[in-house]
DNA sequence: CAGCACTGGGTGACGCGTCAACCAGCGCCC
DNA sequence: GGGCGCTGGTTGACGCGTCACCCAGTGCTG
C-alpha cells in the first residue's frame, strides 16, 4: 500500500486511521460482548431485536427487515443461536411457512445482561470521546459518503420503488 | 435497539449514520473489486503486499506482520488463494520452516487490473465527497476513539516495548 | 552431542456472511 | 379444483476470520 496507490501521504494517513479505528472499535465491542455475556455481536443484535418485539418473538422476514439482513442470514444465524440455546424456533400455525423466533431463559438473560454494559461501551469509546462539534461532524460526513454511494449500491432506508436514475449532484 | 438503549434521539442518529456508513462503504468496496478483477479485499490486500515487496515475494511471516493479521490467517487466506491461482506458496530453502509467498501471472494481473480502479473507487466515495476540514475531523475523531480503546486493546502500530504511555498529542 | 525452548507456520473446528438453488405453502384466477 | 406464480424460509457451498492446538526446524546451552 505504498508508492502505488496514487495518494498522497495525507490522504492515506486519514484512510489508514480511519480503517484503524473502524476496525479497533468493532474489535472492543464485540469482545465487551463476547466478555460480559459470551454472545457475538450478531447474537446480542438478534436478542435485542426479539426482546423489543411485542409477545418478545418475531417471524424470521421482520427480524430480517428490524436487521436489515438477508433471510438466509437469519435463517443461518438463528438456527446457530438456537443451537447454542439463545433462541427457541417454532414453525406458525397460521401460516404453514412462517417461524416464529422467541427467547430461550438463557437468551433473556444474556440480552438483559449485556445491554447496559454494550451501551456503556459505545458511550466510552466513541460519545463519551468525541465533541459535540465532532459528533455533527461524524452524522455529516457518514450522510455524505452514504450519499456518494447511495445510487449505485444498495437502498435500505427509503425504499422507492426507482433505483437507476439520480444523481442528485454530490 | 428502541427504548433500550439509553440513548438520545440525536446520538443514536450519529451512530446509526456512522454504523451503515461504514457497512455500505466497506459493501462498495468490496462489490469493486470483485466486478472489476474477481477478487475480494484481503485478495486485493495480500497480492498487493507481494507486489510491493523487492522480488515480488514475501515470508509469510513479513506478510503477516505488514498487514497486521495473525500468522493462521495469513495461512488460510494464501492457501485458498493458492488454490484460486492467484499466489504461488514454496518452502524456504535457507529455513526448513519458511514459505514463500509469490504472485502467480493471473496474480499479477489481478492487481494492476485492480491498483487503479479501487483508488479510485475509495477517491470517489470518500475523498472527493468530503472537504479538507471534513478528512481533519475524521482523521482526528479517529485518533480520538483509538486513543479510548487503545489501553485494553491491541497495540499494532509502534510496537515498541512498552505499550500504555504515548499520546502524541491528535 | 543431547536436550530443550523458541519460532515459523499449518490445521481443524467453529462462527459469520453471501449467493444460488431449492422447497413448500399460499393465493389467485381461470 | 387444477395450475401457476409468489412468498417465507431453508440448505449447501464457499470465503473470511479467530482460537487452540500441533508440528518441525532452529539454535542455544550444558
Amino acid at each position: 500500500m505504498t508508492e502505488v496507490s496514487q495518494f498522497t501521504d495525507a490522504e492515506w494517513d486519514v484512510w489508514r486511521s480511519f480503517t484503524t479505528m473502524r476496525r479497533q472499535l468493532d474489535h472492543a465491542l464485540e469482545k465487551q460482548l463476547q466478555h460480559d455475556a459470551g454472545i457475538s455481536r450478531p447474537d446480542f443484535e438478534v436478542l435485542l431485536a426479539v426482546f423489543d418485539a411485542r409477545e418478545r418473538q418475531l417471524r424470521s422476514g421482520e427480524l430480517a427487515e428490524i436487521l436489515g439482513w438477508e433471510k438466509s442470514r437469519v435463517s443461518h444465524q438463528t438456527t446457530r443461536m438456537a443451537r447454542r440455546g439463545l433462541v427457541t424456533r417454532r414453525d406458525c400455525d397460521s401460516d404453514g411457512r412462517g417461524t416464529w423466533i422467541g427467547l430461550t431463559p438463557d437468551g433473556m438473560r444474556a440480552v438483559l445482561g449485556s445491554m447496559r454494559d454494550h451501551a456503556a461501551t459505545i458511550r466510552r469509546y466513541f460519545f463519551d470521546v468525541l465533541s459535540a462539534d465532532e459528533l455533527e461532524a461524524v452524522r455529516s460526513t457518514s450522510h455524505r459518503v452514504l450519499d456518494a454511494i447511495d445510487p449505485p449500491v444498495c437502498r435500505r432506508d427509503n425504499d422507492n420503488d426507482n433505483d437507476n436514475d439520480n444523481e442528485e449532484s454530490a
